[in-house]
DNA sequence: TTGTATGCGTTATCAC
DNA sequence: GTGATAACGCATACAA
């Protein structure tokens, strides 16, 4: 009808003013305090819900320790296994009666600074971080005053326990897996070693290798980007000595080879066998299927997600300033068919 | 040093008080007020570092008239689709200074409900919302005061403006190129008609069969899950009145449609082509390329999100009552090898 | 250049 | 059962 409504912003006051009411029983009758008479509980009530009352959040929390959100800080959001992280983290945190803010970091410490600044000042009840490389200084003041949880990667100079996954199991079963098919000439393509995950993945590769008379040094390191496994794997197919296996360290760098193998025009796993790592829906899919190293990303989630939530509920415990031994995941290999077994030539 | 250090919590009158101030020269310290003595704003922020002090973000948000959030409420955050309008509106938050609320509604009108509750209360900045087929009444009033903007859905009820794709042209598209490859029998498993994208979907499909004398009818509709995709193919192609040609109508069930024909150990494009619905990064691996409509994912995430924050920097303006024309963006047809012309026989 | 007083919307403490 | 009043932490209009 009118044309210009800009919501005059109800407040408890007004509620109180338009009932003939004070303000302190508008609160508590919405409240549902046992104390108010029930007729006047439903008169406020009607009233509420007819000029459309809404509480203000921000002064509500004013008065407790901390806001209704729970922080996720993560670097990348159309990764598969942080999708499903957020997925999980969403949904315990809804059902808790909290919000979920999340921060895309893309593995810049500017913005996890930033983003985790933010987080500190809206009092989030708790944080899940996966950290940077190398995040900054403030970045670790700043949480080491705040409930939080690292998850993938552990800093070592953060008291928060971690939960993580036992990379170097993995990585060295799906290398294990290909000396046993018969391959002798591996190549691993992973991230680099600034952080522990990338060291344990590499470290599983090379014991492996040694422990089996093989060649270890066959790697290739660098960003968790496409990009750079698609120029490693070409590089390393396009030469004379191709190896004959490949284990991959993460999926981003999982794809880069795929669409370096079919640049080049080869097939897997006649021209080359390789196991990739994490789990996507498609990797089923792919020709006759991937063989992978499948991360326990649920379990992951879930597990965070209660470890964090636990404590929120509970009087904050500063827990020593030992760094925790963090919990690993273990993660499985699942065998498709990506990795053939090589006869003798 | 201390065993029990349960952070005192620190405010500007705390700093004010240890350094014989006023919490307003503090408070105009740390703004960075012009008229406050160079020397006095360098002592303000040593020590406001020293003790870890942080503002009270609750309490800023009080005083203005909406929070620093700005809310992405979506049905799921493991969609392709999905994953990457988040990282484009999480960048341009970040960018601009603002938090990012996800919500992710899994279409549960009731979580879409609580979630949005949740912003309002929180005053989010904006929302940018993929409505549910069936939004709770609540839902509605709550986003009808609301700085919103539409996503993908558009709910007529709704006064928001919606930038969404235009579905017609895309299945409408995709059937036309496998009818101009000789295709006769083709048939289109898609979402259901509760939501316009989903009748416009089906629209496009029937439209360019009928064009075309053929059967219009070979359809299978349902949950945008792979699992209803899986069974609907599998049916499908198990009949005695195979097909030649599948177009699909979600990225999901695109996925199922594929895991279908790999049960069934069909070919493609061999035993049947198939076009599929988006564009995640593999549909490119995937055999000889999975022919496919490209939804302009980018282009769509920045310019919901241009739309929004213009409008949340300046004073509401609440444009009208009439629901407005939805900004429609066109998907393209990229080709590649999961259709093939089909040889009279 | 700095300080005083006030108000933002709620809830909690103490009356009555 | 209900109502004054204070307090939460911050920013600003208004002095000085």
């Amino acid at each position: 009808m009118d044309t210009v409504s800009s919501k005059p912003v109800v407040t408890i006051r007004d509620l109180a003013g338009t009932l003939g009411l004070s303000h302190t029983t508008v609160s508590r009758a919405l409240a549902d305090h046992p104390k108010i008479k029930a007729e006047t509980k439903l008169r406020v009530r009607a009233l509420a819900r007819e000029l459309g009352y809404v509480p203000n959040g921000s002064a509500q929390s004013m008065r407790g320790q901390h806001g209704p959100t729970i922080g996720l800080i993560i670097p990348d959001i159309q990764n598969d296994f942080y999708a499903s992280i957020a997925k999980t983290v969403a949904d315990a945190a809804a059902a808790r009666g909290f919000q979920l803010t999340l921060s895309v970091t893309e593995d810049n410490p500017e913005r996890e600074m930033d983003d985790l600044r933010a987080l500190i000042v809206a009092r989030a009840a708790g944080i899940i971080i996966t950290p940077t490389a190398s995040p900054k200084a403030q970045t670790l003041e700043l949480l080491a005053g705040a409930n939080a949880v690292q998850l993938v990667r552990q800093d070592e100079r953060l008291p928060h326990e971690a939960v993580v996954i036992d990379d170097y199991l993995g990585v060295s079963a799906a290398t294990r897996h290909l000396v046993t098919y018969g391959h002798r000439d591996i190549a691993y393509v992973g991230t680099g070693t600034d952080l522990s995950c990338g060291r344990d993945r590499l470290a599983g590769f090379r014991a492996v290798m040694i422990e089996h008379g093989l060649n270890p040094d066959r790697v290739a390191l660098g960003q968790p980007r496409p990009e750079f496994s698609h120029h490693a794997v070409h590089g390393l197919m396009s030469g004379s000595q191709r190896p004959t296996a490949l284990v991959m360290g993460s999926s981003s760098l999982t794809i880069g080879a795929l669409k370096a193998l079919r640049s080049l025009n080869l097939q897997w796993p006649e021209d080359v066998s390789i196991v990739g790592y994490g789990d996507p829906v498609w990797f089923e899919l792919m020709g006759s299927g991937l063989t992978t190293v499948r991360l326990p990303v649920q379990e992951m989630g879930a597990y965070v997600t209660s470890l964090l939530l636990a404590r929120t509920e509970l009087p904050r415990v500063t827990g020593g300033d030992a760094c925790p031994q963090p919990s690993r995941f273990a993660p499985s290999l699942v065998l498709r068919g990506s990795a053939r077994i090589l006869t003798a030539g």
